[in-house]
DNA sequence: CTTTTTAAACTAATTATATTAGTATAAATA
DNA sequence: TATTTATACTAATATAATTAGTTTAAAAAG
């Protein structure tokens, strides 16, 4: 009789799937257990609990956004880059809502992988600011905007918020070039 | 012996206060009970169930925050209508962080009295841009925009993703000011 | 190759939460 | 005063997370 055999990396891996099918608000260790074909408290043997189970979703969404962005901006430059980092911000939370939920990280436990991947992204949109030459007062107030725009215009759009009238990529792609060209306007050092 | 006669509007009156002070995610039918000082079952005699206390929160919070809007709009027009309105949801946000988690509704079931305040909100919006002239369409982004960035910065500060280190409402009226400033430079009809 | 150790599965039991069923009683009404 | 109704209760069930203790297959040591 084989015994199964699972990893850490398989847990998570099974978690990532079932949030962004199912939504994290569905995620369960019974639920998990199930689809990794072994009795619930096994799992016990690779993570610690739940919260060590949201927090590696947590780290591992981050992650992925930052490499997602990152790809985006491989060889542009400017406003180019700033609108195809936004389109890929926006596209990964609309195919993966379990796991961008999860990055928020709503738990208030210390997550220093998370931490990190954020600082990551966090660098990467400064330096695809730097051509702008904004002072570093302003350079914080345009990351905070550019990141409130493309969570809050995603979220809302994941939740149903907007009416079906109006196409969303129109929308968002409108509002992001309102953002960038208010961007260049701003006096510089 | 004198009984409890508790009602409903003091079920939901009490969870609104807790899920204020220890987050939406705290809320148990178990924490309602105590704090009435009845036994949990007896919650039954009015609330359908948990789900039906989720829906009247999160119909509770949109009407608050309209209102809020609404007290806010009252004598003023155009930019500094905005502004406050933007400064007003903001607060709302910081304020009642439990219940407007509540009120984006994550629940898939219909809630006509949600959709009734969220369609109230937009109303409202709707009237204090009436003074630029935009077409249907533009309209139709400028509200997605507006809501994006204050929900989404909201949120974002609500969950501590900003660093400390330059003023969040410094930051907020920022990027409130170049949004507007990009609405009025919006070709008209 | 055999023995020992370790990792990872298991069963069983506990706690917390939501829910339902059925009962008792205070308050309102006829 | 008698009846009805609303609202509280106790008791029991289902699901979920967790812990304790046991078994066994795989890996490591001899």
């Amino acid at each position: 009789m084989t015994k199964h055999r699972i990893n850490r990396t398989m847990v998570i891996e099974t978690a990532v799937q079932y949030v962004n099918q199912h939504g994290l608000d569905a995620l369960t260790l019974a639920a998990i257990a199930q689809t990794l074909d072994i009795k619930l408290p096994s799992l016990y043997n690779h993570i610690s609990g739940i919260d060590d189970l949201y927090a590696a979703l947590a780290a591992h969404g981050a992650q992925s956004l930052y490499r997602c962005c990152q790809a985006a901006a491989v060889g542009r430059s400017g406003d180019e880059a700033l609108r195809t980092m936004a389109d890929a911000y926006r596209d990964f939370i609309r195919q993966n809502p379990g796991i961008y939920a999860a990055s928020l990280g709503l738990s208030t436990l210390p997550n220093p992988a998370l931490e990190h991947a954020n600082q990551d992204l966090m660098h990467l949109l400064t330096r695809v600011l730097e051509p702008y030459q904004l002072s570093p007062h302003d350079t914080i107030h345009v990351l905070r905007g550019l990141r409130s725009i493309v969570h809050g215009f995603s979220t809302l759009e994941a939740t149903g918020t907007f009416a079906l009238s109006v196409d969303t990529t129109d929308s968002f792609q409108t509002v992001m070039q309102w953002f960038i060209t208010s961007i260049a306007s701003i006096p510089r050092i």
